[in-house]
DNA sequence: ACCATTTAGTGGCATATGCATCTTTATCGA
DNA sequence: TCGATAAAGATGCATATGCCACTAAATGGT
């Protein structure tokens, strides 16, 4: 094993991020939405018509960041921020007829890019790394670096 | 296993990369700078005096992008971007006498999270995660999934 | 019912980044 | 040596995100 050039495992998060990003942004370029604003789209879709707050959490996201991708969205069209009728502080994100026939676009050319993301990296390497990944994503995580203890692994 | 409830490694990777950040950036606020700041400086310090692309290609950043987030530490008197004599198209971006020391104050907040990190998610898995993303972020990894070819893996 | 506290978002400000375009220099071939 | 082309940045524009301060609405305790 060579020397740790970079040793800060953040940024070499980083890193790894802003390339693929690129490669996935280069794949949905025909849509004219980035693969972040697909993202967004999916998870909405996937939740229902969730509060910003539960897409935020979903997201591992601050909810004013949330706020701020989700404008230019609302802008184009493919969502709608709808007053909760229950709690009318909430505002339940909902997508708009257009929002999911964009979504199932963003989702073609996502998969394209996802099957290449495959066979360049292997398939069973990928699910494994995205569960590395989801592991370092969870609140387990967070609180357990928090508290500067090891983090207690639950079964997959 | 459970299923795969996010199968966007692109995705995945985003929502580790938030969480982490936050996590630096919480350690580094003391000194006033953001983790990404930090490694901007290292970078330029274990380069020498590096002309600007040279930093931007080892950090897989876009050129301009660079010149972007070079700015507030510019302007806060961190670094300073010299004309190269040779090449007077391109310039070299130096450590100031305020920047070294500042450096020396971020190291010693980034040690401590990265301790952190090492001591709950496991040092050696940290520097295998560390190893996985170096590859991500490498021009093979970017090359490889462009010609949608399997990546070849030369020995570590 | 009323007030203190908490919760959901909003808006402003700042950094993080990428793309397209434009200017200044190098460079290279005829 | 001259002109075409490539290379290094600079700038404007747009998205991606986080923090803080502020508003409005729900909740809890008395």
């Amino acid at each position: 094993m060579k020397p740790d050039l970079s040793p800060c495992s953040n940024a070499a998060l980083r890193q790894a991020m802003r390339r693929l990003g690129q490669l996935y942004d280069d794949a949905l370029a025909p849509s004219g939405l980035r693969a972040t604003q697909h993202g967004l789209l999916a998870t909405i879709e996937a939740l229902g018509t969730p509060t910003m707050g539960a897409v935020a959490e979903r997201l591992v996201m601050d909810l004013s960041g949330l706020g701020h991708t989700l404008k230019p969205l609302a802008r184009d069209g493919f969502i709608l921020l709808v007053p909760d009728a229950q709690d009318r502080r909430a505002r339940r994100v909902t997508l708009t007829e257009l929002g999911r026939t964009k979504l199932a676009e963003t989702t073609r050319l996502w998969r394209g890019a996802q099957d290449r993301f495959e066979a360049t990296f292997g398939t069973e390497r990928a699910a494994e790394l995205r569960s590395v990944l989801r592991l370092l994503a969870s609140q387990d995580f967070h609180d357990a670096f928090v508290a500067g203890r090891p983090l207690a692994e639950n079964a997959d």
